[in-house]
DNA sequence: AAACATCTCAACCGCACCTAA
DNA sequence: CTTAGGTGCGGTTGAGATGTT
């Protein structure tokens, strides 16, 4: 949207009164119509800005610093699965945005995913040729269940039975799997359910606990206290 | 100490999709 | 149904930090 005194508009790094008058005026209006909150807020701004600087930066329950191995080990598993669909990656990692799990991507796991790639081929072409060449599915499974373990000896110290909990982490992230804003409150109040959680299980000691799923893959959630948060 | 190279990450951009009138 | 404004997403940029020569 444009509006009277676009040409003045500020970009680049925030300043310290930027967020705090940011952060009054969303308490005040809520994190919705952000046009309407940066005009109402007399920040030089425009919404799009002010939205996303308080998703990245601002907003409360945000991790800032270092990628834990858990969370490293996640995202190279999601992104293998999903490819660079960073939004949908960083709804499994409650209090990172898209944007850090992005950035940590490109700097830190592509170089490592590419060896990995590099590695695979090489042994691929070295070892299970033939047998995929002839269309044997079973050596295509065994392949990918080595390269899944190979990715868990690069992160120290996981295992194997770690990285199939991936599994669960699919389950859940195709229930919680989110295209609008209803959704997207729902996929956060399941983070948040699942944050509780662990909370509560505190003998679950990887940090990423995902709902129980009965035998006919129903999801089996005490929901009372919790619908009314939505 | 200075100059240059490389890395990191906050912020921007453009586009597609959603929503309400 | 149409349309304009709002929102979300993935890719890209560039300033500052850090490392190297």
């Amino acid at each position: 949207m444009q509006f009277q005194g676009d040409e003045e508009l500020r970009k680049g790094t925030w300043l310290e009164e930027e967020d705090e008058r940011l952060i009054t005026f969303v308490k005040l209006m809520g994190e919705r119509r952000w046009d309407a909150l940066a005009r109402a807020s007399g920040l030089k701004r425009s919404g799009k800005s002010c939205r996303l600087r308080w998703l990245n930066y601002l907003r409360p329950n945000l991790k800032h610093g270092h990628i834990s191995v858990e969370e490293e080990h996640v995202i190279l598993q999601l992104q293998e699965r999903w490819g660079n669909k960073w939004s949908k990656i960083a709804r499994r990692l409650p209090g990172r945005t898209d944007n850090e799990i992005k950035n940590y991507w490109r700097t830190h796991l592509r170089k490592k995913t590419q060896f990995q790639e590099g590695y695979s081929q090489y042994h691929l072409e070295n070892t299970k040729q033939d047998s995929f060449q002839n269309g044997d599915t079973d050596a295509r499974n065994n392949y990918n269940y080595e390269n899944q373990g190979s990715v868990c000896d690069d992160l120290g110290g996981l295992t194997d039975q770690d990285t199939n909990s991936t599994d669960a982490i699919e389950l859940s992230a195709e229930f919680a799997l989110t295209s609008s804003p209803y959704e997207t409150r729902l996929s956060d109040w399941i983070n948040t359910k699942i944050s509780y959680q662990d909370e509560c299980n505190s003998s679950f000691e990887s940090g990423f606990s995902f709902p129980n799923w009965t035998p006919d893959d129903s999801l089996s959630w005490d929901c009372s206290g919790f619908l009314w948060d939505i």
